[in-house]
DNA sequence: CTTGCCCCCTGCACGC
DNA sequence: TGCGTGCAGGGGGCAA
């Protein structure tokens, strides 16, 4: 699924094609995803302009013209927004279409349905909706510093892993960029967060920034379900360094065997040797 | 308050 | 071929 790098990918590439263009038309063909879908608030949209389209976390904002609502897409697990004309057939799992004023649609699919599909209320353009309250820093404003995940880590006996990839402390980064970001920083998964000492979570703080811009620039990573709108997919999946490398020779000091292990519930990949 | 577990759902790879 | 099992990128709710 999408992490941070995957939405910001698909912001960039949806932004052209949606600014300017009405939203004339909104068809769900399914009655939820992680949630129920309100088709009433949803019809709402109906006749507006889309103003901007942007990313808070892992969350796709839409703004419209004229009117104080935004369109909020999360990806879940298995979400692909696809641009496609407005005919053209419809494929398995293609849950929420919003038909364009130039004859395209954006197309949601979500295979999984843990995607999230919300209209919310704004006061002004440019505000983000009460419902992504409590979010963390974005790990690339300078808002996300050294002092603030210190503090986050400070006192706590979760795995630092598990602290990085909780959308309080810090947004956007999921399970496969938490290992490879450990691992750029040298530091063990399952550590306890309280432990590290400042050296080594600046350390990490310019791991977390380092990678996600990578990845970024790489045009996100692709497993299975993610693929840019346009179809084609993110390459930074060349880059893993241990996601899904059990077994592999460490690529950062070609010494360790890379372990599998798992962390509250979720896989996570480090190297014995050069992680401590 | 903090933390880990379970769940939502479908598809796929694997072993027998 | 066919079936069962485990696993998958997120995140919210709940209970210890």
């Amino acid at each position: 699924m999408p992490e941070l790098p995957e939405v910001e990918t698909v912001a960039t590439a949806l932004r052209p094609h949606l600014v300017g263009r009405r939203v004339m038309r909104v068809c769900a063909r399914v009655e939820r995803l992680r949630e129920p879908l309100d088709m009433q608030a949803l019809a709402r949209l109906e006749g507006e302009a889309v103003t901007a389209v942007y990313r808070r976390a892992k969350y796709l904002l839409l703004e419209f013209a004229g009117c104080r609502l935004v369109l909020l897409i999360h990806l879940g697990m298995s979400g692909r927004l696809r641009l496609a004309p407005v005919c053209h057939p419809l494929a398995g799992h293609e849950h929420v279409d919003w038909e364009l004023d130039n004859g395209n649609l954006l197309r949601l699919r979500d295979p999984r349905r843990f995607g999230l599909v919300k209209v919310a209320e704004i006061v002004a353009p440019g505000d983000l909706p009460a419902e992504l309250d409590g979010l963390g820093p974005e790990p690339l404003e300078p808002e996300f510093t050294d002092s603030c995940l210190a503090a986050a880590c400070r006192g706590r006996r979760r795995p630092i892993k598990n602290l990085i990839m909780d959308s309080r402390v810090v947004v956007g980064v999921g399970n496969i960029y938490a290992s490879e970001v450990l691992h750029r920083a040298g530091i063990r998964p399952g550590i306890p967060a309280g432990d590290l000492r400042p050296a080594r979570i600046a350390r990490l703080v310019v791991a977390i920034r380092t990678v996600l811009t990578a990845a970024i620039a790489a045009g996100g990573t692709t497993i299975n379900d993610f693929a840019g709108v346009d179809g084609r997919e993110g390459y930074f999946s060349r880059e893993l360094q241990v996601y899904a490398r059990a077994g592999e020779r460490c690529l950062r000091c070609r010494r360790g065997c890379i372990r599998r292990e798992v962390l509250v519930g979720r896989a996570s990949y480090y190297c014995p040797v050069c992680q401590r």
